[in-house]
DNA sequence: CTCCAAACCTATAGCTTCTGGAGCATTAGA
DNA sequence: TCTAATGCTCCAGAAGCTATAGGTTTGGAG
């Protein structure tokens, strides 16, 4: 039996944010000691460390929701949590793409050395003039 | 004189999205119609213009705010908007590189084709399992 | 057994950056 | 003059937590 401490000292999940997952029903409401405190198994510690890893990996609550759903049916075939899983891919994707045109154009704008004055500095007259971008964002 | 209907169309901006930047202080509470009607000049439209080209680039409100009290004062060094951009860039750069570890993790968990059971689903694996990751995160 | 600090409880509010709706007022054009 | 489009304020919600206040329980030392 854990207690919530424990189960955040073993998962790295902090207490608060435990709660609010009993809360977002992604975790079960667990036993309670004879004055009211949650005490846990290791099925539940599993069940938490899965969706700490999933949410590092950026997964969203409602995808692990469903990753956690499929996982309580072990006998059933496993395409949809493979499509979630490439879903989610494809948009860390796209993020990448995102942030690295906006790497590019932070880069140009970033060209300046800091040693004139705000009136003709390239950063506030790149961020006021968007016609001075390269690309279409 | 511009509605804020023509501002919201003119820089893309929702119109919810206008007044809360008023809200925030981010732009001035501009003049009003006699039936109390928010009337803008082109100043405000330009202001507002810089901060959604900022907002596209991922600055935050605060930076934005420090980057807006800069450009009132064209005598000052830039040096602190510089400072400003660099940051920015530093954390692009970072979350860049956070991604790039996750699409390498992903693309490793959705190497199974779907074509067997949750029971011995490599992302459900994955998922439970920590010490299955290559990386560190 | 008693005592006390650490850990726990609930409830609520706050964070960030908007977005949407309800219910009513104004404006612009036909 | 009429009416559709647009605008107003206020409030709630979304995501995913985090923090605070004010109180209770637990576990170990003496």
């Amino acid at each position: 039996m854990y207690s919530i401490g424990d189960l955040s000292r073993r998962t790295g999940v902090k207490i608060p944010t435990i709660r609010y997952y009993e809360q977002m029903g992604l975790i079960a409401a667990p036993e309670r000691s004879e004055g009211n405190q949650r005490r846990y198994e290791k099925r539940e510690l599993e069940r938490l460390a899965f969706i700490r890893h999933a949410r590092d990996l950026g997964l969203s609550i409602e995808s692990i929701r469903d990753l956690l759903a499929l996982s309580q049916h072990p006998e059933r075939p496993c395409g949809e949590a493979d499509r979630i899983a490439k879903e989610h891919l494809i948009t860390v994707r796209e993020k990448i793409a995102q942030l690295q045109k906006l790497e590019r154009e932070l880069e140009r704008i970033v060209a300046c050395n800091g040693d004139h004055t705000i009136g003709d500095c390239y950063v506030i007259r790149a961020l006021a003039d968007h016609s001075m971008c390269g690309s279409d964002h």
